[in-house]
RNA sequence: UGGGGGAUAGUUUAAUGGUAGAACAGCGGACUCUGACUCCGUUAGUCUAGGUUCGAAUCCUAGUCCCCCAGCCA
């Protein structure tokens, strides 16, 4: 076996995987270079996380290299906190670009002069045309463009007008620079596609030392060529750009030859992934911010808690194709929980509290019981809990006329309090209302740390917090920010779900959880993963719910 | 009515002329100090019609349906 075969097993195979296999095996390349081609001008999503895993995945597994380079053409758009979010965002998901980092705007040099070597050879002239005139000439799908009467512009004056545009002469959309190709293509990019616009604003990295600036076609490929990409990947609108993508590097003396393909990009149930969509929840505060936990937003996505490792075992899964598609939600879902699973350790809280007296239990006694960390990792170590007569346990632990499937709580019914002891309730106090607001119960000293000498058994086991030494904690739960299945991103802001986000104030933690770090995964007991927010003080618990735990219980309840 | 792509279980995918396989979802069961996890079983698929071939998801022909393109966005 060579180096490059068992590869294909581990991470699956794909049609680019078998290009590239294809392309090493014929000697086509004796390496791999790919990159990933962010434009600053807004923050990565899920979606940019499957390139992401895609083009610096690939280039791991075949022993190559993959570059961050920043498509920053158009000055109008980018910010510098987007570059550095991007950055942020493509370490956070584990991938190094080591010291390939790049931009566009690096080539703005280069790029110029292949415009002129363009003028020079006489396929590119300068256009006077207002946009409108641009645009009503170019034809239409069925329809040819018709030529622009400066379309045979003389060499010398196409030069000359150029280098005015550059030396600032003439204001925004007074010209651009065409190249000249086929008014009458079926392609529409190949119908004199504009390679230079004026743009008179400051550029995050060049500052004003350009007014005219490339267009994404006149970049992207030379910028590949630049860098030596063997191959660059990208996704299925840029396929009738290809024809154009390969004229420049068939017209212009690039040192390599970067070949284009492209794959269809990620969709998922319940989601938006559309950059535009995106930035006008932020702008318009229909979430609070990039990094909203309801966001689809790498960002987003870490402040909820999901890991690194879920993102990148979800990209596997899902694999890589050219067919559109959706994903389901819950394939995701099942990639958080999968690894949360693994390495979130357990604790116990009560989000929604129902308190419980122990009428046997010595009234200003407690004591300190241990509890495992981890159920399928002893070296995750145990810790001590407080037990004592008055403990809150969850209000879904109890049911008041319980169904013959509810085997949790009720009265006269024994259940196990987790790594503590087995308890009878045997009376319900209700307030004034109605309202159950605490349950009386006996504890059975002879089963301390949840076993039954006598071997009975119970049907449930459920968790508790002590009322003297819990916490109190906001928590904050999450569901799809969207409430249709397929959302209409043309009205989005009507398909906002209400119940995106529920707070629940009044939570009891075990006091062990006050001291988890901000953003670290743990499992609440029964109820799902979890995490503190950046949003928490000393003394003011915030935690978000990554996700729950599947919870076939709800199912049988719902059904009846 | 131009050009470029794409169609395999409900979903996402594999099979590269030789037994259509997996994961997620679903359903049933076992196990369980989490109604979790894990394990076992199970439902379900090649867009249509022809053709080539001993043999077709794969090759050929003709259709059907879906997506993208008329920015001085990327």
């Amino acid at each position: 076996m060579t180096a490059v075969e068992p590869v294909a097993t581990e991470t699956g195979r794909d049609f680019i995987r078998d290009i590239i296999q294809a392309d090493l095996a014929s000697g086509r390349h004796t390496g791999v270079v790919t990159r990933f081609p962010p434009e600053p001008n807004g923050y990565l999503h899920i979606g940019h996380a499957k390139s992401i895993c895609l083009n610096f995945g690939v280039a791991a597994e075949f022993g190559g290299r993959c570059h961050l380079r920043f498509d920053d053409t158009n000055p109008v758009k980018e910010e510098q906190e987007y570059i550095d979010s991007i950055e942020r965002d493509v370490r956070w998901l584990g991938f190094d670009w080591g010291p390939h980092l790049y931009y566009a705007s690096g080539y703005f040099e280069q790029l110029y002069d292949w415009a002129e070597h363009l003028i020079h050879a006489g396929k590119a002239y300068v256009d006077d045309q207002s946009q409108e005139e641009i645009r009503a000439t170019r034809g239409t799908l069925t329809e040819p463009g018709t030529n622009s009467p400066f379309r045979d512009r003389s060499v010398d004056e196409n030069l000359d007008l150029f280098r005015r545009m550059r030396a600032g002469e003439f204001p925004n959309g007074a010209r651009v620079l065409r190249a000249k190709i086929d008014m009458a293509s079926g392609n529409i990019n190949l119908r004199d596609p504009v390679l230079y616009r004026i743009l008179h604003a400051h550029h995050p990295r060049t500052g004003n030392a350009w007014c005219i600036y490339p267009s994404y076609d006149f970049a992207h490929g030379q910028s590949d060529a630049i860098e030596g990409i063997t191959h660059s990947i990208c996704t299925l609108e840029f396929e009738d750009h290809r024809p154009l993508y390969d004229w420049f590097i068939d017209n212009l003396p690039v040192p390599s030859r970067p070949r284009q393909y492209e794959f269809a990009r990620l969709n998922i149930t319940y989601t938006v992934l559309s950059k535009r969509v995106l930035t006008t929840l932020v702008r318009d505060k229909l979430v609070s911010g990039w990094d909203d936990p309801r966001m689809p937003t790498i960002a987003g996505l870490r402040r909820r808690g999901v890991p690194a490792e879920a993102l990148r075992e979800f990209a596997k899964r899902i694999g890589v194709a050219k067919a559109n598609s959706v994903v389901d939600m819950g394939m995701f879902e099942f990639s958080v929980r999968e690894v949360l699973n693994r390495t979130a350790e357990r604790r116990m809280a009560v989000l929604r509290p129902l308190k419980v007296v122990i009428e046997n239990y010595p009234e200003g006694q407690s004591e300190a019981l241990e509890a495992v960390n981890h159920p399928d990792d002893p070296a995750a170590g145990t810790r001590t809990l407080t037990f004592g007569r008055e403990i809150y346990v969850e209000r879904d632990d109890f049911m008041e006329n319980p169904t013959s499937k509810f085997y949790r709580l009720a009265v006269g019914r024994e259940v196990r309090l987790r790594w503590a002891y087995f308890i009878t309730c045997r009376e319900v106090v209700k307030d004034a209302a109605g309202e159950v607001v605490e349950l009386r119960c006996t504890y059975d000293p002879q089963t301390r740390g949840g076993n039954a000498p006598d071997g009975r058994k119970v049907k449930a086991t459920i968790h508790w917090v002590s009322a003297a030494d819990s916490v109190p904690a906001e928590v904050r739960v999450y569901n799809h920010l969207f409430k249709n299945a397929a959302p209409n991103p043309a009205d989005f802001a009507n398909e906002i779900n209400p119940q995106s986000l529920e707070v629940l104030t009044g939570c009891r933690l075990e006091p062990a959880l006050a001291d988890v770090p901000v953003g670290q995964a743990v499992q609440f007991e029964r109820q799902g993963y979890f995490c503190p927010d950046p949003d928490q003080r000393p003394g003011a618990l915030v935690f978000n719910r990554t996700i729950g735990l599947r919870d076939t219980w709800a199912k049988v309840a719902a059904g009846g």
